[in-house]
RNA sequence: GGGGAGGUGGCUGAGUGGACAAAAGCAGCAGACUGUAAAUCUGCCGGCGAAAGCCUACGUAGGUUCGAAUCCUGCCCUCCCCA
């Protein structure tokens, strides 16, 4: 295929990024590629360590896409052995040990991820488990041999922990290490990560120039801010948007990001331009945020999905009414209290005393009437419309206990 | 190898024999307010129980005691200093 001239793709790649490191040299292998006809291998790597993909990787695999675009070719590196070691980037401490078992179902449910946002032909999935698993000690410590504490401990992330007092397992050391040697198997010519990936990706141009190869150009992208608005989004900090998470869920967290965070991920996520942006800017933040959850709605799942997410946020939240699709559940009635009522059926209410908080304070309306005291009676009667707390919305039909 | 300091609820962190299901802050949840929010305010925030109360929990395993997060011993883990 015929690649576009090498300065528009530089300047479709630029787009969004934080970093081209170094710039000068991504130029030059856009000129090469398009001379010799050969699309460039382009590398991003996540560490399945946990089962969710979030918007903050989506960053990243929108970036891949503006490359398969442009006819590159994607590498999507499954870290499932790093994952194993536990990226030490970014942290203040040590990663907490993740199975195998667990390494592989994420896995697996990441391939699934991936693919709403990449295009499955021009892309490669791979797992460095298949090189690094057989590395050999001897191996392992040549790589050691190429990296020198003092810019090990360079690292703000390291050197913080290490003036703090705080562990650092030797092995965390080791991490930067593998991942620079991901890029020599991989023959890369492009690493996409977060700015968070600096040094690691850096790490790899040295590992190939020493193995032979023409060094990696790594893309540098903007860490997202989670729902909280403050801290990067992370499965572990529970404030994150998955990839995979239902049409209203998505819909929903993005409704409840604040104005102001509303317009970094309108930068960092909408495919709007800077024009629209700032006519947006004019006019009702409450308007603006519903077009970004829109379209982050239809760009994981389809618009009609994201149509029915917002009627059904306008009648959930805005006019304060029963959505039209809301769950159904069957009540088996081993008694007539509320509270038995509201844990049995509701997915988030776990134990009683949660249960018994919600009604004592107010958050469980039936039928249009709230009901404060816990150990009252449901009224009789086949069918119930509960609303537990804010979000949960229930069709309860009712069963005698025989 | 030697010496010292520690390990408390999701997190930070107070508590040094009974008043401790454990201060305070953060996070979370509910309510009020609103433009969905955010911010703010109010309340809740281990489990079971209508309640009285019971059970589980202060790294882990034992012990002392009428009574242990608090004292003793072993073990595990972390940090600092010295070698």
């Amino acid at each position: 295929m015929a690649f576009a001239d090498p300065k528009e793709q530089l300047e479709v790649i630029k787009r969004g990024t934080e970093a081209i490191i170094p710039e000068e040299e991504l130029l030059l292998k856009l000129e090469a590629s398009k001379e010799n006809d050969r699309p460039l291998k382009v590398k991003a790597g996540f560490d399945p360590t946990s089962p969710d993909l979030h918007l903050g990787h989506g960053i990243i695999l929108k970036k891949l896409r503006d490359f398969q675009a442009l006819g590159h070719e994607v590498l999507f590196l499954i870290g499932d052995f790093t994952a194993y070691i536990g990226d030490p980037s970014g942290r203040s401490e040590t990663r907490p040990a993740i199975s195998r078992e667990e390494i592989i179902k994420n896995s697996r449910t990441y391939e699934r991820q991936v693919f709403k946002v990449l295009d499955k032909k021009k892309t490669q999935i791979l797992s460095n488990s298949r090189w690094l698993s057989n590395l050999g000690s001897e191996e392992l410590l040549g790589l050691t041999s190429l990296v020198n504490v003092s810019r090990i401990l360079d690292r703000d992330d390291f050197s913080k922990r290490y003036k703090e007092g705080i562990s650092i397992s030797l092995r965390e050391f080791i991490y930067p290490l593998v991942q620079a040697y991901d890029s020599v198997q991989m023959h890369c010519d492009v690493e996409l990560g977060g700015t968070d990936q600096t040094f690691n990706i850096l790490l790899g141009r040295d590992f190939q120039r020493h193995y032979g190869q023409s060094p990696q150009v790594g893309v540098f992208l903007p860490i997202l801010e989670g729902t909280d608005g403050v801290k990067k989004m992370s499965k572990s900090l529970g404030n994150y948007i998955g990839l995979d998470e239902s049409p209203q869920d998505i819909y929903g967290k993005v409704m409840s990001i604040s104005d102001e965070l509303m317009w970094r991920y309108y930068l960092l996520l909408s495919a709007r331009d800077e024009k629209e942006i700032r006519n947006l800017k004019t006019g009702h933040p409450m308007d603006a945020k519903k077009a970004l959850a829109r379209e982050i709605v239809s760009w994981l799942h389809d618009s009609q999905s994201a149509l029915e997410a917002t009627r059904d946020f306008e009648t959930k939240f805005s006019r304060r009414s029963f959505p039209e699709d809301t769950k159904e559940k069957i009540y088996t009635a081993r008694s007539r209290k509320v509270v038995d009522l509201v844990l049995d059926v509701s997915d988030s209410v776990n134990t009683k005393g949660q249960a018994k908080r919600i009604i004592s304070q107010g958050g469980l309306v039936i039928n249009g009437e709230k009901y404060t005291d816990p150990n009252s009676e449901f009224p009789e009667s086949t069918a119930l419309e509960l609303k537990i707390g804010k979000k949960e919305f229930l069709r309860v039909a009712i069963k005698e206990a025989s």
